[in-house]
DNA sequence: CGTAAAAGTGACCAGGTGGTCACTTCTAGC
DNA sequence: GCTAGAAGTGACCACCTGGTCACTTTTACG
């Protein structure tokens, strides 16, 4: 491992806390190219060299971000598919909507810079990076969605390639809506509070189960 | 009118869109402050205080770009909404995508400029702008829902509401996912030819009939 | 031609960037 | 208290940016 990582790592997790935290807000701000790391060292009230000396570049920091990220988001996510793999199709969005809208929550900063990333060419390794986290991807959802129609609760004649599409593009938008504006084409889902969110999120699978079920 | 604007405007047709072209790309690459009018001077093989005298500054330079391109957009829209007024909802669905996929297809500079604008914040006016182009709002899609309901054309029982939104988040995803890799769960419409394009619009539309219709 | 106005130029400026590194300060174990 | 090594520092570098403006070149017309 990288000797400057580790001096990182050595530090109180308080203070990793924050460094991630002022790299997060910085990136999410800004994206990769216009965050400067003059800015964070200012808010962080460190020196810059001190940066430099844990990640290397800038972009070893927004590597490492990027990895840690990562862990926060896998864990919970793994876990509920786990833990819903027996009920029905819908039941099973619902959740993943729910873990989504939770993550988004707690993280909003990692969002924001998930979101920059999507259009925004200019991150290391973005591709690589985006294929890892793209919650929704066919390859996500095709076995739900083959299984579904396996267990019979899709409506028949309905072709599989684009229900994945479909839900695909209404969950993301879903989860997008949640943390920008213009996005929830008058839903109402613009930083909703918790109980609120619950709410939509029932109204949303039910609707799908009325136009995908059987 | 400003003098330099002025100036351009005067210049011949040849030049005024090479320089347009050229920004376009620019700001489609890179957003606007990562944009660099050095660059552009470059590739046109001008002095970049010509650029200047212009549009006085970059600024400047994107809003005559933005609201050129809103011309382009905005003229082929309308008629396309008038000449299906009395068709059913989904013929109208269908003729909408197509006109958006055309303008891509004429236009991909412009298009990524606008995916650009809806997650990074550091463009001049971005919201002013994004509400004037957002082209599946609420605004456009609920009077044509409204409409539709009121002819018997939907199935009785769904929330009009839900229907404006997911109409947004499909027929906004399709669009991407026709210029950004990533975005079409496996369906194949990343760069897909115009015959191919129609295609899909005719499957996607008629999914969203069988889901939708009564 | 001459000339006046329009168009075009590029060296220059202040300010910000990522990154470096010789140096100082802190800390833990004796 | 001493000391070795870890942690932290900030002046400095080369580079790029948007923007300026005194200057040159082109154009149009009598």
């Amino acid at each position: 491992m990288n000797q400057g990582v580790e001096t990182f790592e050595r530090l109180r997790d308080e203070k990793k806390q924050r460094v991630l935290d002022a790299a997060a807000s910085e990136f999410a701000e800004h994206g990769f190219h216009r965050a400067s790391v003059n800015r964070m060292a200012a808010g962080l009230s460190i020196a810059k060299g001190s940066i430099f000396k844990y990640f290397g570049t800038k972009e070893g920091l927004f590597e490492y971000l990027f990895r840690h990220s990562v862990g926060l988001f896998k864990g919970p996510l793994r876990q509920a598919a786990q833990s819903s793999a027996n009920q029905d199709l819908f039941e099973r969005l619902r959740l993943s909507l729910a873990t989504g809208a939770r993550f988004i929550e707690e993280h909003p900063l990692i969002y924001r810079i998930y979101l920059k990333m999507l259009f925004q060419e200019d991150f290391p390794r973005r591709e690589t990076h985006l294929s890892e986290i793209r919650l929704y991807s066919a390859k996500y959802l095709r076995p739900l969605v083959d299984q579904a129609r396996a267990r019979g609760e899709l409506r028949p004649g309905l072709d599989p390639a684009m229900i994945v599409f479909f839900l695909d593009a209404v969950m993301d938008r879903f989860l997008q809506a949640l943390s920008v504006p213009f996005m929830d084409a008058g839903a109402g889902l613009f930083r909703a509070d918790r109980a609120e969110v619950a709410k939509k999120i029932g109204q949303c699978v039910d609707f799908l189960r009325q136009g995908l079920g059987r």
